[in-house]
DNA sequence: ATGAAAGCGCTAACAA
DNA sequence: TTGTTAGCGCTTTCAT
């Protein structure tokens, strides 16, 4: 059995009171005291045992973090930084999926309630009034990731995805393009790819420009490239926007099925910037991400809420950039 | 504040022992008793505090997780096995990442040890002396996840990494090959890669052939694509096979920046089978590792042991598989 | 089948 | 500056 804080005040010729109070740096301990507590810490090898200080403190120092598949690429660097955040603050992190599906994210908000994390990190394609409710209920400091609340109730670090895709239309009409072609999954499947198209969409018709969209009948490869390919050899299209790297790679190898030339007759325009964009031939070029920064952006804000620390905006949107590469290069401009 | 056992007691009319035992069903209740209770917690929506009941049992019912880096592709799907499986057996899982820094690595167990984790799942690039002690002084049942223990002391679930190897090396002497080049990080910076880097220069030998190894300055695309075209220039190889899918990549991309045709002229075979293999043109042949089964083994292996069922073996040796593709496709044969 | 009561290892008033 | 004493919300003997 290990020592506990009453073996080390024994051991250390005080009480436990004031071997806490050195643990806990929470109120002033003589010189003298401290050290012989130090001690005796060292030679038990004492290490307090949080889930009794949780019980006593009502802090246990956690945080839970939802995703929807911690598997997929840009989630594991989000949750990297949440992690990294998350230490720098004492904090650990419980980590669950929830894959999408609303009945297991709130149980899962639910357990964590039980679990008594200090604060909750959320991530859902589409953000739902279940969702809310069960916030309150659990009554616990959420903060959202990736993941827009139009409503603004709930804080949240995002980008602007609509902002982002028009810029991304921007800047291939600043290129020379006009037949500007959007890739993505199913409509209605994702709040965040919906808002990517309608991006798309608005700042398509605001130059006067016909939008073509290519749906894929799902949100991955194989579809897509299917539906690229078919969609390139009847209406071929100056460039493509893809919703998302792995849609953008799909893109990518519909064109060089159909021996056409990337950049010289369509450019490829990727959206998200995972290390794939790095893995192609010609590099991809993307509307960037901070992946990790999400992550570490709604990890220190939720530090804020638990530390009472005074927050400037309840609703965080995160600077996207354009990553120029071989897949847009040059033609016309 | 949230309601308590003794809140549920109350309005059912019995006790709190009463209501911990169908809670727990670790008692026979009455089942018209039992009903009240039920009915209680459902007024109240009471839902059980996890820490006091860690405090009280002495099991938290959370496991730790301990690796390099969740955001390396296959250390997510890894995770997410793990995950999937602690879920079904009511366990939720702690995250850490430890860059692989052995400082980090043993204060991590020690933090784990503190929150009262019932087990360790550990993944290292090399088990050291330092990381067993750790886990004997923290007294945790712990299992490694792709990750061996060259003397059997602790549990660990892992491929056979050598024969992996050599395996590979086989299969492209069959398809004609007899200058086979391997292409990895540096030497001694990674017991796993150092064991496939043993398998290959065995298997060679053993066929009669010599090794022809080609180490890059660090374990990333960009050194290992330079290292192996210049490689390639001077003394070209008739397959090269790397030590895992990124430098997989790097190599197929050397190649192809010298113009030399894959597979017809140089063959490439990948490691370890993470998404990208199938993002690449012409898509790569790998040794197949199982990702998402190490984590989900290791997972399970633990559950096993905090639950005293009996274990066959302490060491778990998953196969692994080759997965044919375009980049070993005909020749010779 | 149920209840009473003693902890689990700590924090946090309140005293001294 | 330090010690005493209640809890925190549950599990778990031991009685009944």
């Amino acid at each position: 059995m290990s020592a506990t804080i009453y073996d080390v005040a024994r051991e250390a010729g005080v009480s436990m009171a004031t071997v806490s109070r050195v643990l806990n740096d929470t109120a002033v301990v003589k010189e003298e005291t401290k050290k012989k507590v130090i001690d005796a810490i060292a030679k038990l090898a004492y290490r307090p045992n949080a889930v009794a200080r949780g019980l006593a403190s009502k802090k246990t120092k956690t945080i839970g973090v939802i995703v929807p598949d911690v598997s997929a690429t840009f989630m594991a660097e989000l949750v990297r930084g949440i992690e990294d955040i998350a230490r720098m603050y004492q904090y650990h992190i419980i980590l669950s999926n929830s894959d999408g599906m609303l009945q297991r994210e709130t149980d899962l908000i639910g357990t964590m309630w039980e679990m008594q994390v200090d604060g909750l990190l959320f991530m859902t394609a589409e953000l739902r009034q279940e969702h809310i409710d069960t916030f309150e209920q659990a009554q616990l400091p959420v903060v959202l990731c990736r993941t827009d609340d139009p409503q603004r109730r709930i804080p949240s670090v995002n980008i602007d995805n609509r902002l982002a895709a028009a810029d991304a239309v921007n800047y291939l009409i600043a290129k020379g393009n006009r037949r500007i072609a959007f890739v993505s999954g199913p409509i209605g499947a994702s709040a965040l790819a919906d808002a990517r198209r309608r991006g798309y969409v608005d700042a398509m018709r605001s130059h006067g420009l016909e939008p073509h969209p290519i749906v894929a009948p799902k949100d991955e490869y194989e579809g897509a490239l299917v539906s690229v390919r078919s969609q390139l050899s009847v209406d071929r299209p100056e460039a493509v926007i893809a919703c998302n790297d792995e849609l953008a790679v799909a893109a990518l190898h519909a064109c060089q099925d159909l021996r056409l030339q990337v950049p010289d007759e369509v450019m490829v325009m990727a959206f998200d910037n995972t290390k794939i964009t790095h893995l192609t031939r010609p590099l991809l070029t993307t509307i960037s991400q901070p992946m990790y920064d999400f992550g570490a952006v709604a990890m220190r804000f939720l530090t804020k809420l638990l530390g009472d620390e005074s927050i400037a905006t309840y609703t965080v949107i995160l600077p996207h950039l354009i990553e120029e590469n071989e897949s847009t290069g040059k033609r016309f401009n």
